[in-house]
DNA sequence: CGTCAGCTTGAAGGTGCTCAATAACCGTGG
DNA sequence: CCACGGTTATTGAGCACCTTCAAGCTGACG
């Protein structure tokens, strides 16, 4: 798949990132019209399924990638089984670790996902010429450790209830970006066995604090994926904060 | 106490960078002769109190500091007053936030610290005329992203007495970088409340799992401070990973 | 219509919390 | 040197929340 993808891009040499989200909103911004043009012929899309892993905890890598649409967990466990989602990632969020060549992580598509593949080199040579670039990765990865802080705060003292709200939320801000409105509504990106895993709970107790939202008309449901809140407001208040 | 302190630096403009272990080790080692000058210039030395706040949540800042000795908790608390660390620096970090100029979280010594401080603004300017220091900061972040994320799976995931273990092996290792030993003894660096706060639990809670791991002979107390660990491998195989 | 994965619901039990009392530590001052 | 007050830490008893285990349910897909 990725080799056909990728002589598309050859054919194409311009295309792809010209039009590409990540040059508006993503790292690809940092870019000039030359840095824009290597880029785009030594990186090719990949469409995956979910489920698919990117990369193994303890692995070598040797690709980079920005994620296009879908969203990416980011997992570790244990030695006995014990899982934690400890980053969730959407687009167009730069997938990787720069200075490292083994991963520390688990790194899988929890939906359908297209990504812009790179070879690390190629990359890596791209951040040493262009310092915005390197920029844009340092103000990302800024932005993920001030998430990781929040979950934290979550993880260690918020009650099931508490996590519950606060991760309906934060999906209902990520998935749809247009904010200040009263009410949303959306389709959950991660089943309740990720949503136990994000939030270090049970399978079960997921399932009941969502019905005792849905009881409680905090929130409604159609389906099991998709949420509808009709008062983001009662909904932060549940959130704890 | 800081323009006492800044005279020093003036009347010696380079004693105080070129023998600072911020720039063996940390990130000041990236700054070339010239910019070394200017920094020393710049900046100048701190000694806190345990207990001083050196941002508080939702502040302005206009200073960056470098962590010379001491250690610095980072800790976020909710409306009612939950609070939780979600991170802990030793020198020599680097502390502050670049790209914002409001703090989201409260920095405070955890012990006795002494701070390199320098203004927002000609760090700013050194950051944009070096490349490389901008490269060790961007390191840093990712560093104490990983180090995040590994507190994520502990707060998440693990029992109280794995967290108490873990969280002495992580002590362990940041105070006496001397790996490879097979016993060690340290003096904790956080009282009991603030190792409570760092791993999600109870005063109470923690200072059962501190004596449960005293009763099993994992360790060895003297005073409430004072930790040796005869075998560090029996306390590893208590952590869990 | 059957099957399978994902989800919900129920009952029982355990880990860690709350509340409360005692004990150790430490700086101060007699 | 020791007595003293305040802070910090330990220990105990009871309880709450979340987990565990187990059983049904729903919905997608053959």
């Amino acid at each position: 798949m990725s080799i056909a993808l990728r002589s598309v891009g050859w054919r194409e040499p311009a295309l792809q990132c010209v039009l590409c989200d990540a040059r508006r909103k993503g790292i690809c911004g940092a870019l000039d019209d030359d840095q824009l043009a290597t880029f785009d012929r030594a990186s090719h899309r990949v469409v995956l399924e979910s489920g698919a892993e990117l990369v193994g905890d303890a692995e070598r890598f040797d690709h980079f990638a920005i994620l296009l649409s879908g969203v990416v967990k980011l997992t570790k466990t244990l030695s006995d089984g014990r899982q934690q989602i400890v980053g969730l990632q959407f687009a167009p969020d730069f997938l990787g670790r720069p200075f490292r060549s083994e991963s520390n992580l688990n790194a899988e598509a929890a939906t359908e996902i297209s990504v812009c593949i790179v070879p690390k080199p190629a990359f890596e040579r791209m951040m040493l010429e262009s310092p915005e670039l390197e920029r844009r990765l340092y103000r990302q990865a800024l932005d993920e450790l001030d998430q990781a802080r929040d979950w934290m705060v979550a993880l260690g003292r918020k009650t099931a209830s508490e996590k519950i709200a606060s991760f309906l939320l934060m999906i209902a801000r990520c998935v749809q970006p247009a904010a200040g409105q009263a009410s949303t509504s959306f389709d959950l990106p991660l089943t309740r066995a990720d949503i136990a895993d994000f939030l270090g709970l049970t399978i079960e107790t997921v399932s009941r604090q969502l019905t005792r939202l849905r009881r409680d008309k905090i929130i409604a449901m159609t389906g099991t994926r998709r949420i509808t809140v009709p008062n983001l407001a009662r909904l932060e208040a549940r959130a704890g904060n």
